[in-house]
DNA sequence: GTATTTGTCGATACACTGTATCGAGGAGAG
DNA sequence: CTCTCCTCGATACAGTGTATCGACAAATAC
């Protein structure tokens, strides 16, 4: 059926008996290459065939450490997450998960295709569990559904919001212009659109409203959704 | 840099003079195609080659109505844009939100590959743009800043939330079992992964939540955004 | 020390992708 | 009827992920 679904990822895979062929290579190494591919050219920048390249081998050497291509971006994402240092055991359920949303954010500010490999499989690996783990556990409610609904619902808000972000972003960097400039700009087709009179609101907002510093627009929204939880359940 | 972005789409390109070479074709057609076969198959099912055989023709055919595949992906979201009804003029905030909410949920149900096509392009066919207009309309506060970041939350929110359960969907798809069934089989990985014990909160997740209606759990995530909102700006 | 087995490595090949190129062939003008 | 133009789509190309399998190196047997 769905494209990003195929076979189980092995996590634990043990390294083949590394006889010396020519460099070393190691799983870890071959992930981390990818990373540095993805982080410097964007996704596009990680075939099998580049990454071999760029480690002096040929592409089928990597299937003696990698499954398949899927699986190679599985751990690219579980890289990612190892990045992100856990909540402090000390704080409580908002400065946790604040913690954590920011967390994240950064992760995806300095890996940028991180975003692209959300939508695919489910993220199962050490550390992604490991963060999974550490983010239930610094919300101490009783009722386990209720910890559950709440981390749902915030980590729901962080991964569309940094995804806007990053499309935003994008933009930007393709017109070459800052979504203020937009107003004059903008091509000439949103201009057309605008002109129709059928969009005012779209207009006000690209005319009128300011540009706020990002963090603090996510910051924001976020505190929508804290707030809620903290009204719903008492403080 | 990154790879979902290169050519600006055309929105607005007039039909090419309609010789009848073959079948008429239109990029309306073209394009409701390739969304059947994305809902039947997956995005996988979306090559040029492979819309222009259920159209009976050679893929070059395509590039008379259609600039390049992103742009036939980017008409794709228009689409489903043009699904989703705009709430009611009358509706206040809160129910004008609920009402865009549920309609991006459910048409996300309907064409599960709309969520892997969010994260590259920024959306803005005329549908895109008419639903964001009257999803900015539907909140008449008076500061534009205010009502850009009501909207803004909410989305990040829907789009996050919605991932989520698509991916939840599409594991249970792939491994044939409900997520409540994991705690017993769940592939030997997971198994493994919970009896170390270093993941204790995961392990009540899994075997002591109860399994919620996901559109009571969507509904509650996003009761609390809007309660954030309505706290925050007073009611 | 040689012969034989065993196993891994990676060159080659295949099916598929998006799209540039350009010759054939049909429509319209004279 | 002839010539011109212009559109269409077959062919080709560079790229992808990966299956296959021959060659070669290491380990074992004698």
């Amino acid at each position: 059926m769905s494209s990003p679904m195929s076979k189980e990822v092995v996590w634990d895979r043990p390294e083949p008996p590394s006889r010396p062929s020519r460099v070393p290579l190691s799983r870890e190494l071959i992930v981390r290459t990818a990373v540095r591919l993805a982080d410097e050219g964007g996704l596009d920048e990680v075939s099998l065939r580049k990454v071999a390249t760029a480690l002096n081998a040929g592409p089928m050497r990597l299937y003696g450490y990698i499954e398949t291509k899927a699986e190679l971006l599985d751990l690219m994402v579980d890289e990612v997450y190892g990045e992100i240092t856990p909540p402090p055991p000390s704080a409580g359920w908002r400065e946790g998960l604040r913690h954590v949303a920011h967390g994240l954010r950064d992760a995806v500010r300095r890996h940028e295709w991180f975003i692209d490999l959300l939508s695919g499989r489910p993220h199962q690996g050490p550390n992604s569990l490991r963060h999974m783990e550490t983010t239930l556990a610094t919300v101490r409610f009783d009722d386990i559904d209720q910890v559950l609904g709440v981390v749902s619902a915030v980590m729901a808000y962080v991964f569309g919001a940094v995804r806007g972000e990053i499309t935003e972003l994008r933009t930007e960097r393709a017109t070459g212009m800052t979504e203020e400039q937009w107003q004059r700009a903008s091509g000439p087709y949103m201009q057309r659109m605008l002109d129709t009179g059928r969009f005012p609101m779209l207009g006000k907002v690209m005319h009128e409203s300011s540009d706020r510093d990002p963090v603090e627009v996510f910051e924001s929204g976020l505190g929508y959704v804290l707030d809620g939880i903290a009204a719903r359940h008492g403080i």
